[in-house]
DNA sequence: CGGGATCCGCGGGGATACTG
DNA sequence: CAGTATCCCCGCGGATCCCG
């Protein structure tokens, strides 16, 4: 639709597979949109936004935004220590597409949802068939 | 940005997550993508589409996208039969936020490949600080 | 041709304990 | 407060074999 080919979408290197590698790890979306949301927040508020997340997982997801430079973090050196992240330019030019699939998922995973228990419903509806195809026949040699 | 909070991220059936994860397991937003690039495509030229997918994942994530109602399963009653695939409307609807975030991708991977190889060589200037702040004080109880 | 069934390795990620 | 270190479980996904 838009023109360009994808035959390049499966390249090991293909920088869409790993942009979604990267989105799909449990916790890096919620993170963004937490900091798209509440601009510039220390670890603890973090997690007081991210119910469920263990402060392992949060740290980790953290440090993979700042080493993509999607991330900002900032130490106020206090005692204790006050850490702040925020999202770079980079980061907030990535929620643009983003909440464009957040709207789409708003949206329209209530449709995906129904049409899942639907067709699920539909096991009873299964059908004894004959056998059709009794394995391959190799071109040149008889049976 | 958009206006409205995102504060709902985080409760275990939001659409958001739901999909990032759906989009996150290996091979869907490729297929995904196939479909959109090739039109109608039968099994096997969906496996030649997609290097070193394994038929079992390639079925997996059909049948999930099927399921999901984002491709429509068509089968050509032959002998061996024939079956094919392609995008449903909801489908290549997921397509239009789908392919904003591969431009996205595109444009920008490079600056976070660029970003993390030069930070990670940053490993070489860390330095040793003293002590700072040597467990938590309970409030009420002395040293 | 288009799958299903089974086995298994690996890594994501949760729980817990400790530290600067 | 803001992490690191360790252990361990479980589910994704690859390999292989078989069937309609």
């Amino acid at each position: 639709m838009t023109g360009d080919r994808r035959g390049d979408l499966f390249s090991p290197d293909c920088p869409t597979r790993r942009l979604l590698d990267r989105l799909g790890t449990k916790w890096t979306s919620m993170v963004v949109g937490s900091l798209a949301d509440g601009g510039e927040l220390r670890f603890t508020e973090l997690r007081r936004r991210a119910p469920g997340i263990s402060q392992k997982m949060l740290s980790t997801t953290l440090q993979n935004l700042v080493l993509d430079g999607l991330v900002a973090r900032r130490v106020e050196d206090t005692v204790p220590p006050h850490v702040y992240y925020r999202l770079t330019e980079l980061g907030t030019s990535l929620e643009v597409p983003l909440s464009a699939l957040r709207e789409w998922a708003q949206q329209n995973m209530g449709r995906i949802d129904d049409h899942r228990t639907r067709t699920e419903a539909d096991r009873a509806g299964a059908v004894a068939r004959p056998a059709l195809y009794s394995g391959r026949r190799p071109s040149g040699t008889a049976p």
